[in-house]
DNA sequence: CTTGCGATTCTA
DNA sequence: AGAATCGCAAGG
């Protein structure tokens, strides 16, 4: 097991966004250790992509973050109610992010049910498991994340992401980003990776 | 201050 | 197919 270094995330942002597919992610809180493994993300490659928070060199409060280091985390409110996930890439000044679409859990399945539904697993419908954590704002939901995360360090005690050290046997599957119509052109890039699991 | 809308989700 | 729901950014 192997924690990802600064390094890992001051790459480029496609070639990072593959590598964390598969990739389990940590995050205390409460006293619960949640671990999930990344199975859908989502490349937002900075000033240049018209899909991207921080195109045009936009820069706001809001996307403060992304201007910043690597390895941090990247939290917004989306439709005024759900939460979505980024970790940003890229050197400082250099606004990209990976956005986590998509994670399976590994461990405390239980608490993040309780987070998502107030419920224990079994009660939930089988819509509901097949969906569990399929999607950015369930993400968030399951672990219990919000813009009050915003910013905190990939590399700290509470929140990190590490190789599990078993092998990606999985295909990458690339596809359209999803709901970024207005993005014209770059609404059709395949900047979408998965994996099946 | 006002206005328009969004990297979504759930239900019908 | 439609509603829920509000922070954020841009413009006056």
């Amino acid at each position: 097991m192997k924690i990802l270094d600064r390094k890992f995330y001051q790459r480029d942002t496609i070639i990072v966004a593959k590598e964390l597919l598969g990739k389990h992610m940590v995050y205390k809180k409460g006293g619960h250790e949640l671990i999930v493994k990344i199975t859908d993300v989502e490349a937002y490659t900075g000033i240049n992509d018209k899909a991207c928070h921080t195109y045009g060199g936009k820069r706001t409060p809001r996307t403060e973050v992304m201007w910043g280091l690597a390895g941090h985390a990247y939290i917004y409110l989306i439709y005024g109610m759900y939460a979505c996930l980024n970790v940003v890439t890229e050197e400082e000044g250099n606004p990209c992010a990976v956005l986590i679409r998509g994670v399976v859990p590994i461990k405390n399945r239980e608490q993040m049910t309780m987070n998502r539904y107030g419920k224990v697993y079994a009660a939930l419908s089988a819509y509901q498991k097949k969906n569990f954590s399929n999607g950015p704002g369930k993400v968030c939901l399951a672990l219990g994340l919000s813009k009050e995360q915003n910013g905190m360090d990939f590399l700290s005690d509470r929140l990190y992401i590490y190789d599990s050290g078993e092998d990606m046997p999985y295909e990458i599957h690339e596809g359209k980003r999803i709901n970024i119509d207005y993005a014209e052109e770059a609404a059709d890039y395949l900047w979408r990776f998965s994996i099946h699991c």
